[in-house]
DNA sequence: ACGACTTTGTTCTCGCGTTCACAAGCACGT
DNA sequence: ACGTGCTTGTGAACGCGAGAACAAAGTCGT
């Protein structure tokens, strides 16, 4: 899983927003998913057990992860949707706008400029940026590609504190610094390397094979023991 | 060395497989890429503190992770490079040829066809395939794009096992379900939903919109908190 | 051949996260 | 107004993983 660099330890016992586990954080946006579905289809009030199963989640854990938020709940009813839903989405910053640069536009800066997802969780894409000159200029997703040089302008001007690594991995650990640089700090992390940040500075890596490979060794696994027996 | 460590609940000695625990499992790519690296280099030998700074972790955990494997280093000198990369391949599963189906032709799936990190490491991607059908015959990263009604004899032919969930959420679970009858065990799902499996299929699960969720709640707390302290 | 040094492999402890189980609390029917 | 029946929120136990610290073991120099 993606890890998370934390620098400093509580140090305020009174702030409630600091008690939230990460294990809870990584969980609230499948549950804000799921509630925004829930809400489409119109249901105002939704218990604990039936967004556990929508969420693919134990219905004790998430009670206990609500409990972090506060008692947004009604015993004996549940939970208010909509009311759920601004609660989760304040915690996790959705009510802001955040501007994002992405730098790479390869396959995968290719797919990430052209995602839905991101535009509807108010992240909206700032600037794409590739060190390729022949690129700059070309239009992806509706957004001019613009030179590496320009990182640190863009950065400063569009008030980017979230970045995109979706270089080579040669090229990630410098992107990752001239960002850092810049004032971004927050990274996504696409390269199949370990970025060295300051502290202060979070680093989520998503890796792709690695997630195969994962699954290889299960898979592996699964195959030598069978022929004597099936895995239940 | 050879202590015979039997444990009653160890079915033989030679499956030291079931013992390695997930976390570690989750960090084998990241040593193994970080060692071809090193092989690249020319270095035959590296201590833990070196892999372990190539990889960005601690060095005890890597030691330990790696003791999971079995003794593959030397006291006072460290691990050989390539011996080693072959025991993570091995026990990953990389020294197989696995056969994957990408299901949902868009920008992902583009993308994921287009990806040269998984073929270097043993996946070789079988066919792709989408439910429109006028992408049927197109050419993506040179991979023919078959319907999905052929998805059952895709998967028997070629042996899948492994199938990778491309699609737009409303999809997913379907698609998930067809994988599955056909005889595929390990899903890796793009798709912002949670797929319902029977047991003994895994699941793993790629949201890119929640990693930049979670990036956000860190970063609205890092500005919430700007002004008294610094974090760090 | 032997001692000192280096690095591994392992043991122990601590903290986090998950899960169970239950008490607290609210709504609803009578 | 009051008891009944839900469902939430939480206290406690448990298991897993991280990290420090140390002992085992092999190499290198003399």
């Amino acid at each position: 899983m993606t890890r998370a660099v934390r620098s400093s330890r509580d140090p305020h016992p009174g702030a409630r927003s600091r008690g939230v586990p990460e294990a809870t954080i990584a969980r609230l946006p499948l549950y804000h998913r799921a509630l925004v579905v829930l809400d489409d289809r119109g249901a105002t009030t939704v218990s604990s057990e039936e967004l556990a199963a929508a969420a693919g989640v134990n219905s004790a854990k998430l009670r206990k992860d609500l409990s972090y938020l506060g008692s947004y709940g009604t015993r004996g009813v549940g939970y208010a949707v909509n009311y759920l839903v601004y609660q989760i989405a304040r915690e996790l910053g959705l009510t802001h706008d955040w501007p994002v640069v992405i730098v790479g536009v390869g396959n995968l800066g290719h797919a990430l400029a052209n995602y839905q997802g991101f535009a509807s969780r108010g992240f909206r894409i700032a600037a794409l940026v590739d060190a390729a000159p022949e690129r700059t200029g070309e239009s992806v997703g509706g957004l001019s590609v613009y030179p590496v040089a320009d990182l640190e302008r863009i950065v400063a001007e569009a008030g980017v504190c979230i970045g995109v690594v979706a270089t080579p991995a040669g090229a990630a650990q410098e992107v990752c610094d001239r960002l850092v640089a810049a004032g971004v700090s927050s990274v996504l992390n696409f390269a199949p390397v370990p970025l060295r940040v300051p502290p202060g500075v979070d680093v989520r890596r998503v890796d792709l094979a690695s997630e195969l490979q994962i699954l290889a060794f299960h898979q592996q696994r699964k195959q030598q023991g069978s022929g004597r027996e099936a895995v239940g």
